[in-house]
DNA sequence: TTGAAAGCGATACCAC
DNA sequence: GTGGTATCGCTTTCAA
């Protein structure tokens, strides 16, 4: 591996001089700064990791974490996930600062992002699908923000890059699962958090397209819990009663599987419904046992977690900008017997 | 975070004698010793890893990769991100000899081992499940080797971890999953590797035991096809041809899925066949996306690799040792939906 | 038994 | 514009 102490030596100047060329500093002579860019480009140089993060650490980088998912089960996977990520990077100077608030409510997310400004150096944020988060995006990303969406991402914003999974295809492997396990007439009743969460809006076309060709399935109802347990267990009350020839229901929301199951259970109808879902917590894993719920989609919710963090900190300590754009996780299914992960 | 410096001056010493104690050199007075070891404990000192690494990467610590995978499509991923997680650590100085032999042979595999003594710190194995092999694990580790088993673990052996999936669960997950997508009479033809591969053994059982309770489902023959596509297609061949009425093949090899399907085509069964599959070799997922397959188990090979090679350079070059005995990676089920993976 | 010092790679800052 | 130097945390070596 080359170091910058070699390719100094090779270039007849000092190591500072090669440090300010490669780091875009400034104040090099034209001819000195090409000379060193050719030997570092010819000699393939990539800076030593821990050399940086030893030098770095006195930077103090912050990255804020904004998050509208307060009360939302799923989110604290992700949130423990980072929390565990950031510790292992605090010694790198890493620094965080959290704004977890509840509900989607689009002003709310452009008052904290409009905070950040001049406060951090990144932001890693689930953002509401609507034109004034992504004018304030990008109002970030033009003054030198690093922005990167997680577990949702937002139309026509500048972020730098996307964290989560593909939400059509979620719903698209649950629309196929669905017709693979049930071969028979599927009247369908859906729950969904909010169709101003884009990856929500996205799944139930994936969920659609999948059933496209199906003549024995047909979507009775829709409905949007907004993530919450109570609301979702009304709503899909509400559902069940209307239209008691609903045999599957889908559950694509973040924060009301539980309530949606609790309705089916009011009914009396938690043998004879199909039920899919999405994500792994511990009252899913509880219906699954029981055989409510057969299977659901997981979506890698520590995974997502620390994989944005690890982004944020290789840009912001060692210099290495994301290697792409799009980081998507796979949509695994999971059944009773393999829904307990170790890793 | 509390450094050896801070440590040194809080217990009057000096910054070498606290590196002897930390790193049990020797060499320093009782008293001394005690002291420092409780106000490292007292202040929860962990070694900054950055530093650690810097200093000591003239240590050039081997590692040994020993698989007898020569010729098996899974095992292209395992090595691919071995090979990749390598470069990234090679300028830590971590070096990485590569044994990848054909067939599973336990003179060549114990052959392999008693080279190694001596040369190098650290094995990443995948065994053969033989008394012999884990003979030859334990007089490594006697020695000092740090070992690792990958994909397949070994019985009785003293191997300091392992790296793979909960195969039983695999094959539970996998019965579970057929019994799901097919309701009525199940004739099962199974083919796997080799019996003598712990793992395949372990598939076996748990596919079992998730049809146990099935009256409606009987395994009518079961061939061992040595991983090999050549194998695997003629003795899948003889397997459907002696029994015409069987309508389920559950393919638990890592090696002979194609030859097996390549049979399933011969006989122009692919129609009125269920295929269960373990992986996503490159023509697995054609077999999946023409409909011969219904749904195969992924085993993520690649974090298989890269976390056996993390595991060991935390243990070589930061002195870390593993968190946990048993890394196990979660059994996904697999359809054609989802089946392209990006992350 | 112990301390002092050099060195690993990169960076920041102060002199010139 | 430039070079020199201190610094980050840790390990190793040499001298006392």
């Amino acid at each position: 591996m080359v170091t910058i102490k070699e390719i100094a030596e090779l270039c007849g100047v000092s190591r500072g001089t090669v440090d300010r060329v490669l780091n875009h500093r400034g104040n090099v002579k034209a001819e000195k700064k090409e000379l060193i860019l050719k030997v570092a480009q010819e000699m393939n140089y990539t800076p030593n990791p821990a050399g940086r993060a030893l030098a770095a650490q006195k930077m103090k980088p912050v990255v804020a974490i904004v998050m509208p998912s307060k009360g939302i089960g799923f989110f604290d996977a992700v949130i423990e996930a980072m929390e565990k990520a950031a510790k292992s990077y605090s010694m790198y100077g890493l620094q965080v600062e959290w704004y977890i608030s509840k509900g989607y409510d689009v002003e709310v997310q452009c008052k904290q992002l409009s905070q950040l400004l001049g406060k951090v150096q990144a932001v890693i944020l689930m953002p509401i699908n609507d034109e004034r988060v992504s004018t304030k995006i990008r109002h970030l990303t033009e003054s030198g923000i690093f922005v990167i969406t997680i577990n949702n991402d937002i139309e026509n914003s500048s972020r730098h890059c996307y964290v989560g999974t593909d939400y059509f295809n979620g719903g698209m492997t649950a629309g196929s699962l669905l017709q693979m396990i049930n071969h028979g007439m599927l009247n369908i009743g859906i729950t969904l958090g909010s169709l101003q969460i884009l990856g929500h809006a996205q799944r139930l076309s994936g969920f659609r397209s999948a059933l496209s060709h199906n003549p024995l399935a047909q979507i009775m109802a829709i409905t949007e819990d907004q993530d919450d347990e109570m609301l979702s267990y009304e709503k899909n009350l509400e559902m069940l009663r209307k239209h008691p020839d609903i045999n599957v229901i889908f559950a694509a929301s973040s924060g009301g599987i539980c309530g949606a199951c609790r309705a089916i259970m009011t009914c009396g109808r938690e043998k004879d419904i199909t039920v899919i879902v999405f994500d792994t917590l511990p009252t899913t894993v509880e219906m699954m046992e029981k055989g409510l719920i057969q299977a659901t989609i997981y979506q890698h919710p520590r995974r997502q977690g620390q994989i944005a963090m690890q982004i944020v900190f290789e840009y912001l300590v060692n210099g290495k900008k994301p290697e792409r754009e799009l980081n998507l996780l796979t949509n695994e299914i999971r059944i009773k017997e393999n829904i307990n992960t170790a890793l």
